[in-house]
Parts: structure tokens; C-alpha cells; sequence
RNA sequence: GCGCCCGUAGCUCAGGUGGAUAGAGCGUCGGACUUCGAAUCCGCAGGCCGCAGGUUCGAAUCCUGCCGGGCGUACCA
């Protein structure tokens, strides 16, 4: 069993190896079925002709027209196909085809959508990596969506994920944010000492310094801050990173693996990676530096790994991480970065390529920032003065389903305009409670008729009763369930999650549009069955795409 | 200055490899609850797809140049 649209490809795949000249080259061209806007166009067109018409030098309706011959409907697919315009074909379904679709969706509604578990190479997915040096800010919790939905997404497609954060515990910010720590303390100790510039100055840092106090006192009070940093170092950041991973918990996001910096520094693999590359020629000493020949794969520059002051770089512990990620066995690693990042990309990549690996190995996606609104007024966010709002407070004020669902929306790429009333909102302006409201009302749908004692196997009803779905909305609905996995497929790759949302919008839309005109349980127990068919399908395929969204599916509301 | 991303309806945004008449939500205005959930539905209006050239059967999509915005451009992390 199949979706219409598979069955309908590789009858046309089929039919193409009959013109002369395509399996020569097949390879190179896609097949690419579309949903035309007009339904005059058919439940599906190709432009396929045309791209063969390019590659055989040929005219593209006679293309069209050998394709259309060729088809073998072997198994009733077909009402009729038709060549249009210069050279498409458009393809008629039989609606009874259509149904296939809820057997399909209800055979397995969990999986629906899903493919296979592959035993095929691990897939790393590396986001958040946010500094322990402060809570998680709203762009944190942008990239935490995007990076653990993508994850869901390569999981529902097959593959094997591993979701990791890379914690950067190394490095002089330690140090500042250990001092921050220890001059807050002296201050809330009473002693008259100045803050200094260049340090964490959050409003949270006092917090730390207040609990602090309560576990230990003023034991420190005298010690100077040679002796007892490592002390404060280790108390802010441990502190720090127990509250992140409560904030990501609370949003939803779990981590398979936590890989710490600092390790990267003890076992000496940073000089290792260094040596390594130069081994391979891509190191040289300039001006007391240490630099990386990037150049030689496309960056526009050479970069520094090791400072004339003897202190490595951020990029060197990078080039050693992700030649850590390699030997881990890792061969495809999506990094999920800040858009302020970007101009880091290609000295990364040329990093993976001078390690022996292919550009291609390593995905980095953009994730654009967020602008943080209330009532159409922007919200001061700034870092210097430390007064930010944290993902934490967002999420307990809009709830982590709206939360999720809006930073999905929007392609990756995209700046996003966050309004923290629009996201209250219990309206069309806020989607999250429109698909929700959606899957409850179904909920609602099927406890009535349990109460009207409505005893509903839907395989039997399904044999029996499907061809009883007649009306126009039934087709579309059921047309729109079979394109879900496709949909999960294209999120894929792209790595933009953001289509599942737009996916459901359209789904749900249907729906709600469908529900007001049709009543569900009617006078017609026969009619009743099959459209509790349908509304099961509906149900089940709504939740399965707030699951990959990590979004509740709720039965009330 | 140079590099990357972006300019689509009043607002916020979708528009895989170039395809047929450019879409959705919100907002405005006007309608629909005795029925399975009105947190819903239906309708009207709204566009030189930033501007100008080019490529071809065909461009919101590809190329070039302008205009306008964001980000980046460290021997910081």
C-alpha cells in the first residue's frame, strides 16, 4: 500500500523508460508531481515533459504525449491524463482511489508519515550550545524548537539521531563570570567593592550571590580572588547550566549527549587537531601566530588557532570538536547556529574539508533572530545592561506549545517578530490554538458517539462503508492526508521545519470549514461510519504532526 | 569598503529543482449558533512580487546593476 501520489509516480517512471534516450540519463532528471491551484488542471501535474524536452532536445508535448501513452493503470489509479499547455500533463484520479488513503493513515496512525527505522549512519543534530554564563534568551529557544523538531523530522524519515550540546565551559568567560560572581558576593556581603566593566552584570548573578551565601556563608568573605575563584568559577557555572537544562526541559528539549569544552582542552585535543592539520599542510607560523590555511578551501581569509600570547582560539576547540564528531562516526552533522554566526561557516567547513571530510558533511542552518514584542512595542533586550527576557519567563507566561509553534512558522532564515500578547491570544491570529481546537473538537466528536453507543470498528466500517464519502471536502481532505509524508519528506530536505505548521493550518482549515457544513453523526448510521472514518484519519494525522512539532494535542480545552 | 541574508496585500508571512489566473492569517466591512465544541464558518475589498535591464517558449523564483533593511567583517567567545 501506497499514497496516491507514490502509486501515480512510478506508473509515470515507468511509463519514461519506454521513450528513447531517458534511461541514459534518468538520473539526472527529477520527477516532480504538484498539486495544481486549478482544479480544471487535475489532481496532480508533472512539468516532467518539460525537463525531458530540455535534456532530449525533443518537443515537449510530443514528450507529453508518449509519457501519457505509456501508462500502465494496471490497477484502476487513473480517470483520465491529459496534456495541457505546452506540455504538461495533468492526471484525473478515480475518487475511489481516494480512500486508500484512510486504510493507510489508520492502519498505523502512529506512524503514518513516518518510514522505516534505517539502521543507516547516526545523524548528529548539535543546537542551543548556549555560554553557562547566563539563563537561555528567546533566540536560545528559537534554535532549541528548530534543532529538536528537525531531529524529530530525520527520525520520522528514518533516520538515527543523536541530539547533542556543545557546553563552552572553557576560556576566559569562565573566569569573568567566576569574578562575576565573586564581586556580587562581596557586595551583597556589604563590603563596598566596584563592579567591574566586561562582566556578567544580570540581575540573576545576585541571585547566585544571595544563594551562595546560604549555602556557604561568608566563608569567603576575606579570601582574595586568586584563592577562591575556582570556587566562585565552578559554583556560577554549574549553577547556571542546572538552570538551562531545567529551562529546556520545561520547553520540551532533551539531549542525548552533553559534550563539554573543557574536556576538549584536558585530553590535549585541540594541540592534537592542530598537529594533526599541520601534518596535512594546512599550518603555518606568522607574526608569533598560529594560523589555519581556511583559504585553501574557499574562506576568504586564513584564520588564527593559536594566539601569539600562546592561548588557543574558539575556532581551534571547534575545528578539535568537530574532528571529534568524525571519529565518533559520525558522517552527516547539522549545527544549528545563530544567524550572527554566519560569517563563521566557511572558515568551518574548510575546517571539515582539510580534515579529510566532504563539505557536505557538515549542514549549518542559519537560524535568523528574534525580535521580542508586546502589543506591537518592542521589548528592550539589552545584553550590556544584562535586562533581557529569559526563555524561561516566556514560556510560563504564553505556555510552551504556543511558544514552540510560533518559532516554527517561519522559515529558518527569516527574522521573526515574537509578540508575547499575540501569542496569549485564543485567536486566528495565534494558529497553535486554531489546530488544537481542531484535534479537541474531534476528541469531542468521538466521546458523543461513544455516549450514543456508537460501537465503531473502523476497519469494518471502513469495508463497508467508505464509498459512502461523496462530497467535495471528503476528497480534498482525504487528498490533503496523503500528502503529509510527502510534506515531512520536503522538511527534510530543506531542513526548514516550518511547512508542517503551514501543513496543519491547511489541514485543520479544511476540517473546521468541513465540520460546519456536514454533520458528522447523522440520521445515516452507514454515512455515520464512514465519516467517523475520515474524522479518525483527521484526528490521528493532526496529532502526529503536533507530536513532530513536540506541541500537545489536547482532548479538551 | 567587502561578504552573507532579505525587500511579495495596510500588518505578519508562505510561495522545493524556473511553469498554467501570485496564496494564507490578521486587520477593515458584512453575514451564520435550537443540532457533533462559534477558540468555528461564509463573503467583500485589498498586488508594477523594491527599481531597472538581461537570460527563454515561460521569471516572485536565475544573472547583472542600483535603492532600502538586517547581520557579519578580531591574535573575542
Amino acid at each position: 500500500m501506497a499514497t496516491v501520489r507514490d502509486r501515480l509516480k512510478s506508473m509515470i517512471a515507468l511509463s519514461a523508460r519506454s521513450i528513447a534516450g531517458y534511461l541514459e540519463m534518468q538520473a539526472e532528471v527529477g520527477l516532480e508531481l504538484e498539486i495544481p491551484r486549478n482544479s480544471g488542471h487535475g489532481d496532480y501535474a508533472t512539468n516532467f515533459a518539460f525537463a525531458l524536452a530540455k535534456r532530449l532536445k525533443q518537443n515537449p508535448r510530443q514528450i507529453a504525449s508518449q509519457i501519457v501513452a505509456g501508462l500502465d493503470d494496471s490497477t484502476g489509479l487513473l480517470e483520465r491524463a491529459e496534456i495541457a499547455g505546452p506540455g504538461f500533463v495533468n492526471f484525473f484520479i478515480k475518487p475511489s482511489a481516494w480512500y486508500g488513503i484512510i486504510r493507510e493513515v489508520l492502519g498505523d496512525p502512529g506512524n503514518y508519515g513516518r518510514l522505516e527505522a534505517g539502521g543507516g549512519p547516526m545523524v548528529q543534530v548539535e543546537f542551543v550550545s548556549a555560554n553557562p554564563t547566563g539563563p537561555l534568551h528567546i533566540g536560545h529557544g528559537r534554535g532549541a524548537a528548530i534543532g529538536d523538531v528537525l531531529a524529530n523530522l530525520l527520525e520520522a524519515r528514518g533516520r538515527r539521531v543523536q541530539r547533542e550540546y556543545y557546553i563552552n565551559d572553557a576560556g576566559n568567560q569562565m573566569d569573568t563570570l567566576g569574578r562575576s560572581l565573586f564581586y556580587r558576593y562581596q557586595q551583597e556581603l556589604g563590603k563596598d567593592v566596584e563592579f567591574p566593566d566586561n562582566h556578567y552584570r544580570g540581575e540573576y548573578m545576585r541571585e547566585l550571590a544571595r544563594e551562595f551565601i546560604g549555602e556557604k556563608g561568608d566563608l569567603f568573605r576575606n579570601c582574595s580572588l586568586e584563592e577562591s575563584l575556582p570556587v566562585f568559577t565552578e559554583y556560577a557555572s554549574r549553577r547556571i547550566f542546572d538552570g538551562i537544562k531545567e529551562d529546556l526541559e520545561l520547553f520540551g528539549v532533551r539531549f542525548d549527549n552533553w559534550f563539554s569544552e573543557r574536556e576538549l582542552h584536558d585530553r590535549d585535543m585541540v594541540g592534537k587537531t592542530i598537529e594533526y592539520l599541520r601534518q596535512r599542510g594546512f599550518i603555518y607560523e606568522n607574526e608569533g601566530a598560529v594560523w589555519f590555511k581556511s583559504t585553501a578551501f574557499g574562506d576568504e581569509k586564513d584564520r588564527v588557532v593559536v594566539r601569539a600570547n600562546g592561548a588557543s582560539t574558539y575556532f581551534a576547540a571547534d575545528l578539535a570538536y568537530h574532528r571529534n564528531k568524525f571519529e565518533r562516526g559520525l558522517e552527516t552533522v547539522i549545527d544549528i547556529w545563530g544567524a550572527d554566526h554566519h560569517g563563521y561557516v566557511d572558515r568551518m567547513l574548510a575546517g571539515v574539508q582539510a580534515m579529510g571530510a566532504e563539505r557536505e558533511a557538515v549542514r549549518v542552518v542559519l537560524v535568523q533572530l528574534v525580535n521580542l514584542l508586546r502589543g506591537g512595542q518592542p521589548v528592550a533586550m539589552s545584553t550590556r545592561g544584562g535586562e533581557f527576557v529569559t526563555l524561561r519567563e516566556v514560556v510560563d507566561e504564553v505556555g510552551k506549545d504556543a511558544t514552540r509553534f510560533i518559532f516554527l512558522t517561519r522559515r529558518t532564515d527569516s527574522p521573526l517578530d515574537f509578540d508575547l500578547e499575540v501569542a496569549k491570544t485564543r485567536s486566528n491570529d495565534n494558529p497553535v490554538f486554531y489546530v488544537q481546537y481542531a484535534h479537541a473538537r474531534l476528541c469531542s466528536v468521538f466521546e458523543v458517539a461513544r455516549d450514543r453507543g456508537l460501537d465503531f470498528d473502523w476497519r469494518r466500517a471502513a469495508e463497508e462503508t467508505l464509498p459512502l464519502l461523496q462530497v467535495r471536502e471528503e476528497f480534498e481532505i482525504m487528498k490533503l492526508l496523503g500528502e503529509f509524508p510527502e510534506v515531512v519528506g520536503e522538511c527534510v530536505r530543506s531542513l526548514e521545519p516550518h511547512y508542517i505548521p503551514y501543513y496543519l493550518h491547511q489541514l485543520v482549515s479544511l476540517f473546521h470549514s468541513y465540520y460546519h457544513d456536514n454533520r458528522i453523526l447523522g440520521e445515516d448510521a452507514q454515512l455515520t461510519k464512514a465519516r467517523l472514518c475520515l474524522a479518525l484519519a483527521i484526528k490521528e494525522v493532526i496529532a502526529n504532526a503536533l507530536s513532530l512539532l513536540g506541541v500537545e494535542a489536547p482532548e479538551k480545552m
